[in-house]
DNA sequence: ATAGGGTTAG
């Protein structure tokens, strides 16, 4: 591994031209969808012939759900219900099942699940499957953990036996809400059922053990899976991998891709994406080019995702940003773009003020068949702000079809207050108020710094008092850093006192920045200032 | 027929 140094700009240059080799050429344009709507269109044309049995109206479900047509699927199961249709025609379960599928995929998991107690209103008896489906909607699309335990007690109550992969639904839901302790619970209860455990149960707990960074746990999960005689697979070892890189341990990373064959697995692209991310984001950017060239020759191409990693990262130093549209050049190249490279490269233009740059490429963009995301438009009026156009920031605001979000509120908050032009703010608050876009703890943070520039001391000290059940830990923090940093100690201790009588205790993210706000004060902090803080610090430790 | 991996905005 070479030192972290960045390598000289034409190194990278080269290497970058010489990209074009590696990636994909072809740009398929999925038939999946236009054959799908043949198959539900040919099934509605046989039910709308006079003898139609349940049969037909299920094929037609079925359909329906392979196409995510949630509104079709409804009208279906009305139609079935209603009095023209024959008795024998009222919906089973599994016509249930495939119009909550239907609705799932059309992006209406709340729908789907509604659809769960209307088949019950209707006296219809949910099956094992539907209960799984249910399952699944809550734990994967919800993301209610607990919910869906509950139906996998509810099922269980009933006699249907929940099978692995209603547990493994489970176990990533409870792992992606952070309680791994719960997932740790099912796994146990898994094994105790000498349910088979398969690599899909395995991911996500140690996806949890990565993201905290504890390589000895994953290490001994890895382990214990193969003397379960549960064999480690690609993405097992990919999972492995970012937690290697997200630790800097890039000679780990080596020798487990070394290894691979005699472990039995065969690194791809993401194995490659992975790593070419962890070296980009520590500095190694030489070093990534080198696995990139490794990648390709073992006859690997880089992703959509792999080429975004790359942009983001080792496109930080280039003055390809500036020389050669780069976008341009990846389409000369063959290369697929997403809207995620759209988006990236735009960010990079806007970081660098080139405003004009960035809204060429979202013309660019809009006359591709790339549909623009909320990131899209978030980046576009960071930009138009940044350059000035407020108005323009608010029209695309505005514009019909875009919903704001709340990165949206907190780019606008920054950007306004940032100008003095807090006062044309309205049609941001009367969405936030109408309860459009709920606000965050950024929000509160952002407007804690905002009222502090504009001299507004009171009304950060209000918003942090007021905010939640008051007092929450970042707003705390951000506020904490103003009164120290513009010497107002004494009213910033005042407010630790308030804080601790009413009970809550103060995060480390207030110690923090009370010591950035002493080290911000001068140049050189004065003596005075060092004891100053030490007798802060210790009030807010209790032992002053 | 419902399941696991790498990316972007404040």
């Amino acid at each position: 591994m070479a030192a972290g140094a960045w390598p000289a700009a034409a190194v990278v240059r080269a290497a970058v031209r010489t990209l074009g080799r590696f990636l994909p050429r072809t740009y398929t344009h999925s038939t999946t969808t236009t054959a799908t709507t043949t198959t539900a269109a040919t099934a509605s044309a046989a039910v709308s012939s006079p003898a139609h049995s349940l049969d037909d109206y299920n094929r037609l479900l079925a359909a329906l759900a392979r196409d995510g047509d949630g509104d079709g699927a409804l009208r279906v199961l009305r139609r079935m219900r209603h009095a023209s249709s024959s008795p024998a025609c009222d919906p089973t379960a599994d016509s249930y099942i495939s119009a909550m599928s239907a609705l799932s995929k059309a992006g209406r998991p709340a729908d789907a699940a509604a659809l769960f107690d209307d088949m019950l209103a209707h006296g219809v008896v949910p099956n094992r499957p539907a209960f799984s489906v249910l399952l699944h909607i809550y734990s994967s699309l919800l993301h209610l953990p607990s919910a869906a335990h509950s139906v996998l007690l509810w099922m269980s109550r009933l006699g249907f036996r929940p099978n692995p992969i209603d547990y493994t639904d489970l176990i990533f839901s409870f792992c992606r809400a952070g309680r791994l302790p719960d997932a740790l619970h099912l796994f146990d209860e898994m094994r105790a059922l000498k349910y088979p455990l398969t690599p899909h149960t395995y991911a996500p707990i140690l996806k949890a053990y990565c993201a905290s960074g504890d390589i000895q746990a994953a290490d001994a999960l890895i382990s214990s899976m193969r003397l379960s005689g549960c064999h480690p697979d690609v993405v097992i070892y990919n999972i492995y991998i970012h937690g290697l890189c997200k630790v800097g341990d890039f000679d780990a990373v080596e020798r487990i891709i070394e290894e691979s064959s005699r472990n039995g697995w065969v690194p791809d692209a993401v194995t490659y994406s992975t790593f070419i991310a962890g070296l980009c984001r520590s500095g190694y950017v030489e070093d990534a080019f080198r696995q990139l060239e490794i990648m390709v020759a073992k006859g690997l191409q880089l992703t959509v995702v792999g080429l975004n990693i790359l942009l983001d990262y080792a496109g930080q130093d280039l003055d390809m940003w500036v020389s050669k549209e780069v976008l341009e050049r990846c389409e000369e190249l063959g290369f697929e773009v997403d809207v995620v490279t759209y988006n990236t490269v735009m960010d990079h233009f806007c970081k660098k003020m080139k405003w004009l740059r960035v809204l060429k490429l979202f013309t660019d963009l809009l006359k591709k068949p790339i549909t623009p995301n909320v990131q899209t438009y978030n980046i576009l009026i960071s930009c138009l702000c940044r350059a000035g156009k407020f108005q323009l920031a608010e029209f695309v605001f505005s514009c019909n079809g875009f919903v704001a979000d709340t990165v949206t509120c907190n780019i606008l908050i920054h950007e306004f207050y940032g100008a003095g032009k807090e006062g044309e703010l309205g049609f941001l608050f009367s969405d936030v108020n109408a309860g459009k876009i709920a606000p965050d703890t950024i929000t509160y943070n952002t407007l804690v710094d905002c009222f502090f520039r504009s001299g507004k001391r009171s009304e950060a000290a209000n918003l942090v008092r007021h905010t939640d059940d008051g007092y929450p830990a970042e707003p705390v923090a951000h506020l904490a850093y103003w009164l120290f940093r513009s010497g107002n100690d004494r009213e910033a201790l005042r407010l630790f006192d308030d804080i601790l009588a009413k009970g809550v205790p103060l995060d480390s993210r207030v110690f923090a920045n009370v010591i950035k706000a002493f080290c911000r004060r001068g140049p050189v902090v004065e003596c005075r200032d060092m004891t100053q803080l030490c007798s802060v610090l210790d009030r807010l430790l209790g032992i002053g």
